[in-house]
This record gives C-alpha cells, sequence and structure tokens, in this order.
DNA sequence: TGGAACAAGTGGTATATACAACCTGACCAG
DNA sequence: CTGGTCAGGTTGTATATACCACTTGTTCCA
C-alpha cells in the first residue's frame, strides 16, 4: 500500500519497478505483473500505475505489447553515459579522478558563429571562460565555454577552478541546464592544443561544440572543446522516429 | 471538435500542436491554450488533452511551468539529426546524394568483441557485410556490419547496393531496429582506411562502433564505420536527469 | 505604504469507470 | 487434424471528477 505523502504514488511505485529491474530481482525479457495486479497489489488506481510504467518505457527500461504484457528490456551498455553532465559528472561516471585548471575568462562580444549558437545578435557580451581539464591529472581536454544570461557577469567572481560550472548555473543562478545539442569532428591538433594537451602537432583529437539549453529551450551556453583522441570515447544512444 | 475514427483523438490533436508550433504560427515563448481550454476547443476530456501535450513536451517541443502555463520551446538546430538512421536516411536529412559499394560479404564466426556487444557466444554465425559509402560521389565512409538474428544468412541473397539495411531488417525480416549506442572516437587513418577514403595515411579519421537494438532491447546489429574527419560531422542531443 | 489574505487561473496527482484492440489458449465442429 | 469461435487475459484510449501545489493579480486591512 503505498502511502499519501510528499513523493506522488506513480513515482514510489516507478521507483520500486526500477529497483527490481536494476537489481536484477526482474531480468530481461521476464513479464511484469500487469497493470490490473499492480493496482491492486499497492492499492493505486490503474491510471496511477500506468504513468509509472509509462515513464520507464520511456526511458527504456520496460517495453509493452498489447495484449500480451510489458517486459524487461535488455540493459543497454552506455545506460550511464548518455546524460547532459559537466565533466567532473562525466570523468566520475567513467571512474576516473578529474581535475580543472582555469586558464583565463573574460567578458567578451559574441563574434558571429557564437551568436547565431546562441540565437543573440553579434557584439552582446558574454562570459567566456577557458579551462584544461585533467583526468587522472593527465590533460584529457581544453575546452571554451560562452556563457549567455541576464547576469552572467556575476560569474567572473565565482571560482570554476573547483566548483562546476553546471551546478553553479542551476543552485545559484536559477539556470538549470537541462538539454544540449553537440557536434563532433574529428581533427588534427594545431599547435596551442597540442601544447595544452600535452601531445604532437597532427595528433588526433576529437572537437566537440555544444550548445547547452534551460528548461525553455533558450540557449544559455555555447562551448567548444578539444579531447585526446587517444583517451577519450563519447558515447550516446539513437532512438528511431 | 475531434473524430472517433482508426486515428486516436489525442493523436489528432497532438499533431494539429505539433503544424502550429512547426509551421511558426505559434512562436517560441508564447503559451498554448491551458488544458481545460483545449478540452472545450475540440471536445475531449482534460487528461486526453493532457497526454497529446505530455507527448510532445518529451519530444522538446514544449514546456510547462506549474501555475503559469504551457509554453512553445525554442527550436533546436539538429531536431531533424539525431534520430538513428541508416547512411541513406542520414545523408537525405543532409540533402547529400547516398550511394553505396558492397565490398564483400559473408557469414563468419563472432569473435570475442562482437560476441561481446550482441550479447552472444564467441563462434556464433554472424551476416558480415562491408560497404564503402558514398555522398555526392565522394567516399565518405568504410562500413563494417555484423548482424544477428535467426534467419539472418538469408541476407546473403539481397541486393545491399541498392536496399536499405535498415529498410530490410523492418519490412522483410520483423526486426525493426530501434535504438543504438554508439561510441566515437578520433583517429588517424591506417593505409585500408586511407585507399578506400581517397585520403591519406594519418588524416583525421571518425571511428563510430554502434550496437543496434530492436524493440526488445535484443543486440541486432554490430558496426565499425570510419568516416572521413574533413567531410563528416555527427550531431546528438543529451538531456539531463 | 506595506503586507496579508483571498480568488482565480494554471499544471500535477489521483480515482473510478468503460469500452476497444489485440493475444492466447481452450473448445468444438467439420 | 484443421479451422473457427469464444472466453478471458493484456494494453490502448477516453471520460468525468476531485483535490493539491503553485502563480498572479486584486482587495483590503493595519
Amino acid at each position: 500500500m503505498l502511502k499519501n505523502g510528499p513523493v506522488p504514488r506513480y513515482y514510489q511505485l516507478k521507483e520500486i519497478i526500477r529497483q527490481k529491474v536494476t537489481g536484477g530481482q526482474w531480468g530481461p525479457g521476464t513479464p511484469i505483473p500487469s497493470e490490473r495486479e499492480l493496482c491492486e497489489q499497492y492499492g493505486i488506481s490503474r491510471m496511477t500505475a500506468r504513468q509509472s510504467i509509462t515513464e520507464l518505457v520511456n526511458e527504456g527500461y520496460l517495453y509493452r505489447e498489447q495484449g500480451k504484457g510489458t517486459f524487461v528490456a535488455q540493459p543497454k551498455i552506455t545506460q550511464q553515459l548518455i546524460q547532459l553532465t559537466g565533466f567532473t559528472e562525466d570523468m566520475e561516471a567513467r571512474s576516473k579522478r578529474p581535475a580543472t585548471q582555469v586558464l583565463n575568462r573574460a567578458m567578451v562580444p559574441a563574434d558571429a558563429a557564437t551568436a547565431t549558437a546562441l540565437r543573440i545578435k553579434p557584439g552582446q557580451l558574454l562570459f567566456r571562460v577557458q579551462r584544461l581539464r585533467l583526468a587522472n591529472d593527465e590533460p584529457l581536454a581544453v575546452e571554451t565555454s560562452l556563457i549567455n544570461f541576464i547576469g552572467c557577469e556575476h560569474l567572473m567572481d565565482e571560482d570554476l577552478g573547483h566548483e562546476s560550472l553546471y551546478q553553479l548555473l542551476e543552485k545559484k543562478y536559477g539556470q538549470p541546464p537541462l538539454e544540449a545539442d553537440q557536434e563532433l569532428e574529428a581533427r588534427l591538433a594545431g599547435d596551442e592544443e597540442a601544447r595544452w594537451l600535452k601531445i604532437s602537432r597532427g595528433d588526433p583529437v576529437l572537437l566537440i561544440r555544444r550548445t547547452t539549453y534551460t528548461d525553455r529551450g533558450q540557449p544559455l551556453e555555447f562551448a567548444r572543446s578539444f579531447y585526446r583522441g587517444d583517451k577519450y570515447r563519447f558515447y550516446t544512444r539513437l532512438h528511431r522516429k
């Protein structure tokens, strides 16, 4: 019997089911209890149980077959790695020790490419920070972020060597990053990248351009990163239709 | 007033709203009619209207704010390009003329890495096809696909130079690809890739490893592709939480 | 003038109910 | 043995209703 409290019932049930799936209690391919059974077991209505299941289906944990039932999906390999994360969270998911070195920061006017990505007029003042990213004390990437929101100039006073930019944006500035579009490209390292990443000119690097959006779909950040090709792989998941 | 017919009402309303959003009739940031207004306008219940809106929110067209309303989101740049597509569909979305040249095909036993990706035992017979992919008559990628499902040996008889592998799997073999996990890595071209792609050894290439799953989460295909770094960018979208 | 209280609007959660569409197995007639 | 029908299970769609949580504007009192 689920309790009426601060946590919605559909969410309580969702977590119970997710536990059984990720905990291996219900293996891949096995049918979960039918919607009507769940109603009765947990003393909730069918529509509520359906909401729990629907969200888990959208998240890829379950799949439905009309007339037959709802089943546990095969777990995906990259389940953990396709979320929008800052560098710090990304490294922790890969069990590496992250570190950051701020190379420089300034308020700068937007150039044409940046203005297009952020959907603003060229020349508008943005906060720019360039950071060297390390994993287990080795340079892994060099990243240039441009941030645009009302009040972004206060970022000049933050300690971005130790505080997560995304955490700051969310908790302190009320600008939670929700989604990002990314473009990936294979390149050869130029002199500048090679120097920072401690590799040779002509070594392979992964160039990632990222535009980050808030929950309103408003562009918040445009970033350009060079990752060492020999030390970094990018994971993603694609969906049909 | 929505009709009761083969198309569900929630889906009819969903398409109506999507049209107004993508057609520019409702610009970004503008509020759409409230759920209660939509009920009345279209003669449906609130839960039905909610289902339409919920799906559009999940697809990124709208966003909700409790107590305020539902609004049109800013359109994303890569909206078209982040779906799971075969090479042919991918090129069409980029307005390039795709072509394919089958280099070889065979039934081969799975090696260790492939067996892990496809979750099968090493040594199991798989269908393998290696194809050169061209865009506007220029070599763009060389791709090796390994396919595993019961009956995959019949693929030996198909004309994969002109027929889409994904279309075949879906329409003729009842194995619709639904999702894929991908790994991307920047590399330097080796002699073999360089020869096929008409580039030089040491030029940058994007190595993509892809595992494709059916709607049951069953691994269906494991593919390894080398894309010319100077002619191809990969797009993706990330979500928080 | 300031602030508290209230009302009306929004989306969020939840219930109870009904029928349609689809799948499976059991049963029966030919 | 084959094929059709039917019953009983499943998910899919849809309605009507209720209350909660949150936002905004107004009203009114101190």
